[in-house]
DNA sequence: AAAAGTATCTCACTTTTAGAGATACTTCAA
DNA sequence: TTGAAGTATCTCTAAAAGTGAGATACTTTT
């Protein structure tokens, strides 16, 4: 049970990942201009819009990668810069109808597709999955943490600790 | 409750996705290189060794980037290449050593860190969850299928379809 | 034995990325 | 105020990684 679990977790994640990449080059997209206006469209939703550089720390790519994704995004007409900012350095990034629609069609199947699967669950059963979830997320947060900690400066003697 | 479980579905993905990025650069690999070197240890330890051109279609590469990546693994030593077949095009990928470590460092830590979590769950729970998540993946699958297939030829009335 | 099919590799070209500044703005302290 | 330090984004060059079209070597079919 726990290795299938462990299976589960992991299989799930890259078929979902899998799913997001085939519509993403069907709609000419690349893989992180794909992540980059999910996480533009989630932030802008909560009225949080993201700025450059927070974008460049979540997609995890360099500053100057990050300006070629925000220069295609905004090149093909899906999202515009706004530089209208108490903070003028900033530039904060926003959809345009046309990622609205191409989110509409990602999520709209996709959506549909998980409330067929959850139909198949009590309210309580949903509950425990949703926790479950959660709960997972917060050990890959806590996990990732420790992952992206600097590595520990060479001193004397560093509390041995060995990665291949 | 649907809303939040299929962000935490997503958020699931994009965290693990995340966690393993970051090792795969602590170690040297790219995303696909370490993708690549994760379903070569599947299937092998499946008994059914990956070729080269499976390789590349499970990646969704060309063939071309796949010998790269198998140029790549091969050549600081977490994979060989085998040729002896009864058909000798084919060439199947095997672990060395090497990438045995490496995913001890890597499986390992993140094992811990899902026992932790499933031991505030029963086991009943446990198993709602992992039924949830394969129903989930065999959504996946289907919706997988639809998305890859060829777009229907041009014909006379092609059934109204849109996407922007 | 020729033709067609399959598996992998090679090569030229394009796209994407990293990394190091450059630029423009803000904040702090004297 | 002014200068110094800090921050946010952008620009540039070199390197990495990917595509797509063949080339090569082998197998299967006719």
């Amino acid at each position: 049970m726990r290795r299938s679990i462990v299976n589960a977790i992991r299989g799930m994640g890259l078929d979902g990942q899998r799913v997001a990449d085939t519509f993403a080059h069907r709609h000419g997209l690349n893989n992180t201009d794909m992540r980059a206006l999910t996480l533009i469209m989630e932030a802008e939703m909560r009225h949080e819009p993201l700025t450059a550089g927070q974008l460049s720390a979540k997609l995890g790519t360099s500053t100057g990668a990050t300006t070629a994704v925000i220069d295609r995004l905004e090149r093909v007409g899906h999202i515009h810069r706004n530089r209208d900012h108490s903070d003028r350095r900033k530039v904060t990034l926003h959809f345009e109808p046309l990622a609205m629609q191409l989110a509409g069609a990602y999520f709209g199947p996709l959506g549909a597709l998980t409330d067929e699967v959850m139909s198949r669950y009590s309210t309580q059963e949903l509950s425990t999955v949703h926790r479950f979830m959660e709960d997972m997320r917060a050990a890959y947060s806590a996990h990732q943490a420790a992952l992206s900690e600097p590595e520990p400066p060479a001193s004397p003697a560093p509390p041995e600790q060995h990665a291949p």
